[in-house]
DNA sequence: GTAGGGACTTGGTTCAACATTA
DNA sequence: TAATGTTGAACCAAGTCCCTAC
């Protein structure tokens, strides 16, 4: 077995270019590729504990948000018709919803009713005796005044944006990167959010609060001992210093919506979460080795005289067959009303003896993570059907599907079947079989590299349907639907024409038979060719396009999909990885790309 | 078992940068 | 060169799952 922290040494040999980047637990599999890197790493012999995720951390701390600057003398909030200036706490707040004016936030009652409730705790005496009603305020001029802000930055001359590129770097610079355990790592997300209103999705009961400004006195700092301490900006403290290497956070602090920890983490292409991200797909390769056996085992409990056992198994068949989440509880009114498997409830489901020709049909239809509404058919077993019924029965539409059931129990279950076993690892793994399966399906060999991508993100379509990973389908669509068909309209007509030319020159040919008119005719196959082939690069590009229209590929791609599966695929059918994967991507997924043969099987 | 806190992953939207077209 | 379309990155909300205290 690999192991964290074995010595790895590489030098270069002549003929090689620069060594792989290797992390030491993926020492053996990976030493046979080599991928530009910009320096040899030499990993130090390093024994970490149980629970210990590094020895040595040293950071330059979270970067701020700016302050509020109010706005000119010009520029006034109106109530009831006349111009008030606020105090400056009050005006930042207003400039808050004055900036969202065009968002169908907005209209909403509740974001309405919560953002004036805030404000008006933010108001002097005076303001709040003055400012009662919000439909009497009149935010016009600060959204107008902001609006032109906007259009002034984007349309600053070259330079200047330059100058504000290199501002923006330079801070990146200072502060995105962080020292673990003796190299520089990028730090996903080393600013602290500014403050302004909360956007909760969906029907969010809290939406349009205040969500306060975070101060150094708000934020505890993780760092090890021996490193420097990062330095609170000038005139202030931080909240505390810790030093907690069992967790993986720089910087920490609680917001005021919903009092949940916010964290300053790594980037994905770090060390850390690397070996984590790996670690996750490992887990669904074992479960892959016992899944089997589960199906059998779930499917015998379907029958059992245990209600709760009869739930557990019924749960488990759909987050196994439809790749549902596994649904914790929430606290009701806090938050949107969102459910997933174990926190169904009797009116999200329908039940069909027969249904479009189909026997024992259930129809789903409920909203899940981030309000996405889940709406499917689904054609199963019959005693899964007949439990359904069960479990219904003498119940109220709002009434827990499976009451007897939760997560904490269900995964106590899957722990028992298979070490680090847990509801989400079937979506995981479902989606990388499915993956898999999918590309050895669509994908033909004798294709070009156009065809092949169309074949990729098909299969990647599977998952994200099977997933359902949706999005709302771009602003621009139809429209650059439209210019796209436009463009291959014009390509026929090109090869309408390539192929009458070419006709003509055969014709001549077979006329005049000389060198001339032969190396003619040639020249005008090659065209026809060349054009046939930009047409089939359009029209794929078309398909892929429309079959995209309302399905986000991004989220399994990031998240669920093993990546060696499509850098194996990458090197069995020679497409570029860069086709595949963006810069970001292949950051992230350093790792697989360097230990990945073209034989690699999830 | 249950409530609540904590840490970490997953997720869609928005915004900015880049590429292409008119 | 400006306008427009496309892509990638940033953002931060919303999940999962684990742990502890009762």
């Amino acid at each position: 077995m690999l192991y964290r922290g074995c010595r790895i040494l590489l030098t270069l040999s002549a003929g090689t270019r620069w060594a792989p980047r290797v992390w030491p637990q993926l020492r053996g599999v990976c030493m046979a590729s080599t991928r530009a890197s910009p320096a040899v790493f030499r990993w130090e012999e390093e024994h970490y504990e149980d629970g210990m995720k590094w020895k040595f951390l040293e950071h330059r701390g979270p970067y701020f948000a700016p302050p509020y600057e109010p706005l000119p003398d010009d520029v006034s909030f109106y109530y009831d018709g006349k111009p008030v200036k606020l105090s400056p706490g009050a005006e930042e707040v207003a400039t808050f919803y004055g900036k969202m004016l065009d968002h169908e936030y907005t209209t909403k009652e509740a974001f309405q009713k919560n953002f004036f409730a805030d404000w008006r705790e933010q108001m002097t005496n005076e303001e709040r005796k003055l400012i009662k009603h919000l439909h009497k305020c009149e935010f016009s001029e600060i959204h107008k005044y902001f609006f032109e802000k906007n259009e002034a930055r984007k349309a600053l001359p070259k330079e200047e944006k330059q100058k504000l590129k290199e501002e923006t770097n330079k801070i990146q610079e200072e502060y995105g990167y962080c020292i673990l355990d003796g190299h520089r790592e990028k730090i996903g997300n080393f600013k602290i959010e500014p403050p302004g209103l909360f956007r909760g999705r969906g029907d969010h009961p809290k939406m349009g609060m205040l969500k306060l400004r975070i101060m150094p006195e708000d934020v505890i700092i993780n760092c090890s001992k021996e490193s420097k301490v990062p330095d609170p900006p000038p005139g202030h403290k931080w909240k505390e210093v810790r030093c907690d290497n069992t967790v993986t956070w720089l910087a920490s602090w609680t917001e005021n919506i919903q009092s949940s920890i916010k964290y300053i983490m790594l980037n994905p292409s770090s060390k850390l979460k690397g070996e984590k991200d790996w670690q996750k797909y490992e887990t669904a390769r074992r479960l892959k080795g016992v899944v089997s056996d589960i199906r059998a085992q779930y499917r015998v409990d379907w029958k059992s005289r245990e209600m709760k056992k009869r739930q557990r198994a019924v749960a488990l068949y759909f987050i196994d067959k439809l790749a549902l989440r596994a649904g914790n509880e929430k606290e009701e009114g806090e938050t949107a009303d969102t459910v997933g498997c174990c926190s169904l409830r009797v009116e999200h489901i329908q039940l069909y003896p027969e249904l479009d020709g189909q026997q024992y049909v259930v129809e789903f239809d409920f909203l899940g993570k981030d309000s996405i509404r889940y709406y499917n058919k689904v054609p199963v077993e019959k005693e899964v059907f007949k439990n359904l019924k069960l479990f219904m029965e003498n119940k109220n539409p709002e009434d827990d599907l499976f009451d007897r059931l939760n997560t904490s129990i269900l995964n106590k279950h899957l722990q028992d079947l298979m070490d680090g076993l847990t509801a989400k690892v079937f979506r995981t793994y479902n989606a990388s079989i499915t993956l898999q399966n999918q590309l050895k399906e669509l994908t033909n060999g004798e294709d070009n590299v156009a065809a092949k991508i169309l074949s990729y993100n098909r299969a990647n379509r599977a998952v994200a349907l099977l997933c359902n990973h949706q999005r709302a389908p771009p602003k621009t669509f139809e429209k650059s639907m439209q210019n796209l068909q436009t463009k291959i309209d014009a390509k026929e007509q090109q090869l309408k024409e390539a192929k009458k030319e070419l006709k003509s020159a055969k014709a001549e040919h077979k006329a005049r038979k000389s060198e001339k008119s032969k190396k003619e005719m040639e020249k005008k196959k090659k065209q026809v060719a060349r054009i046939e082939e930009q047409l089939m690069k359009l029209k794929l590009q078309a398909t892929d396009k429309e079959e995209n229209k309302q399905i986000a590929l991004g989220t399994s791609k990031l998240n669920y999909l093993d990546p060696r599966i499509t850098v194996a695929w990458c090197k069995k059918y020679g497409v570029p990885i860069e086709k595949i994967y963006n810069k970001t991507q292949r950051e992230k997924f350093a790792w697989a790309i360097d230990m990945t043969s073209e034989n690699f099987e999830f």
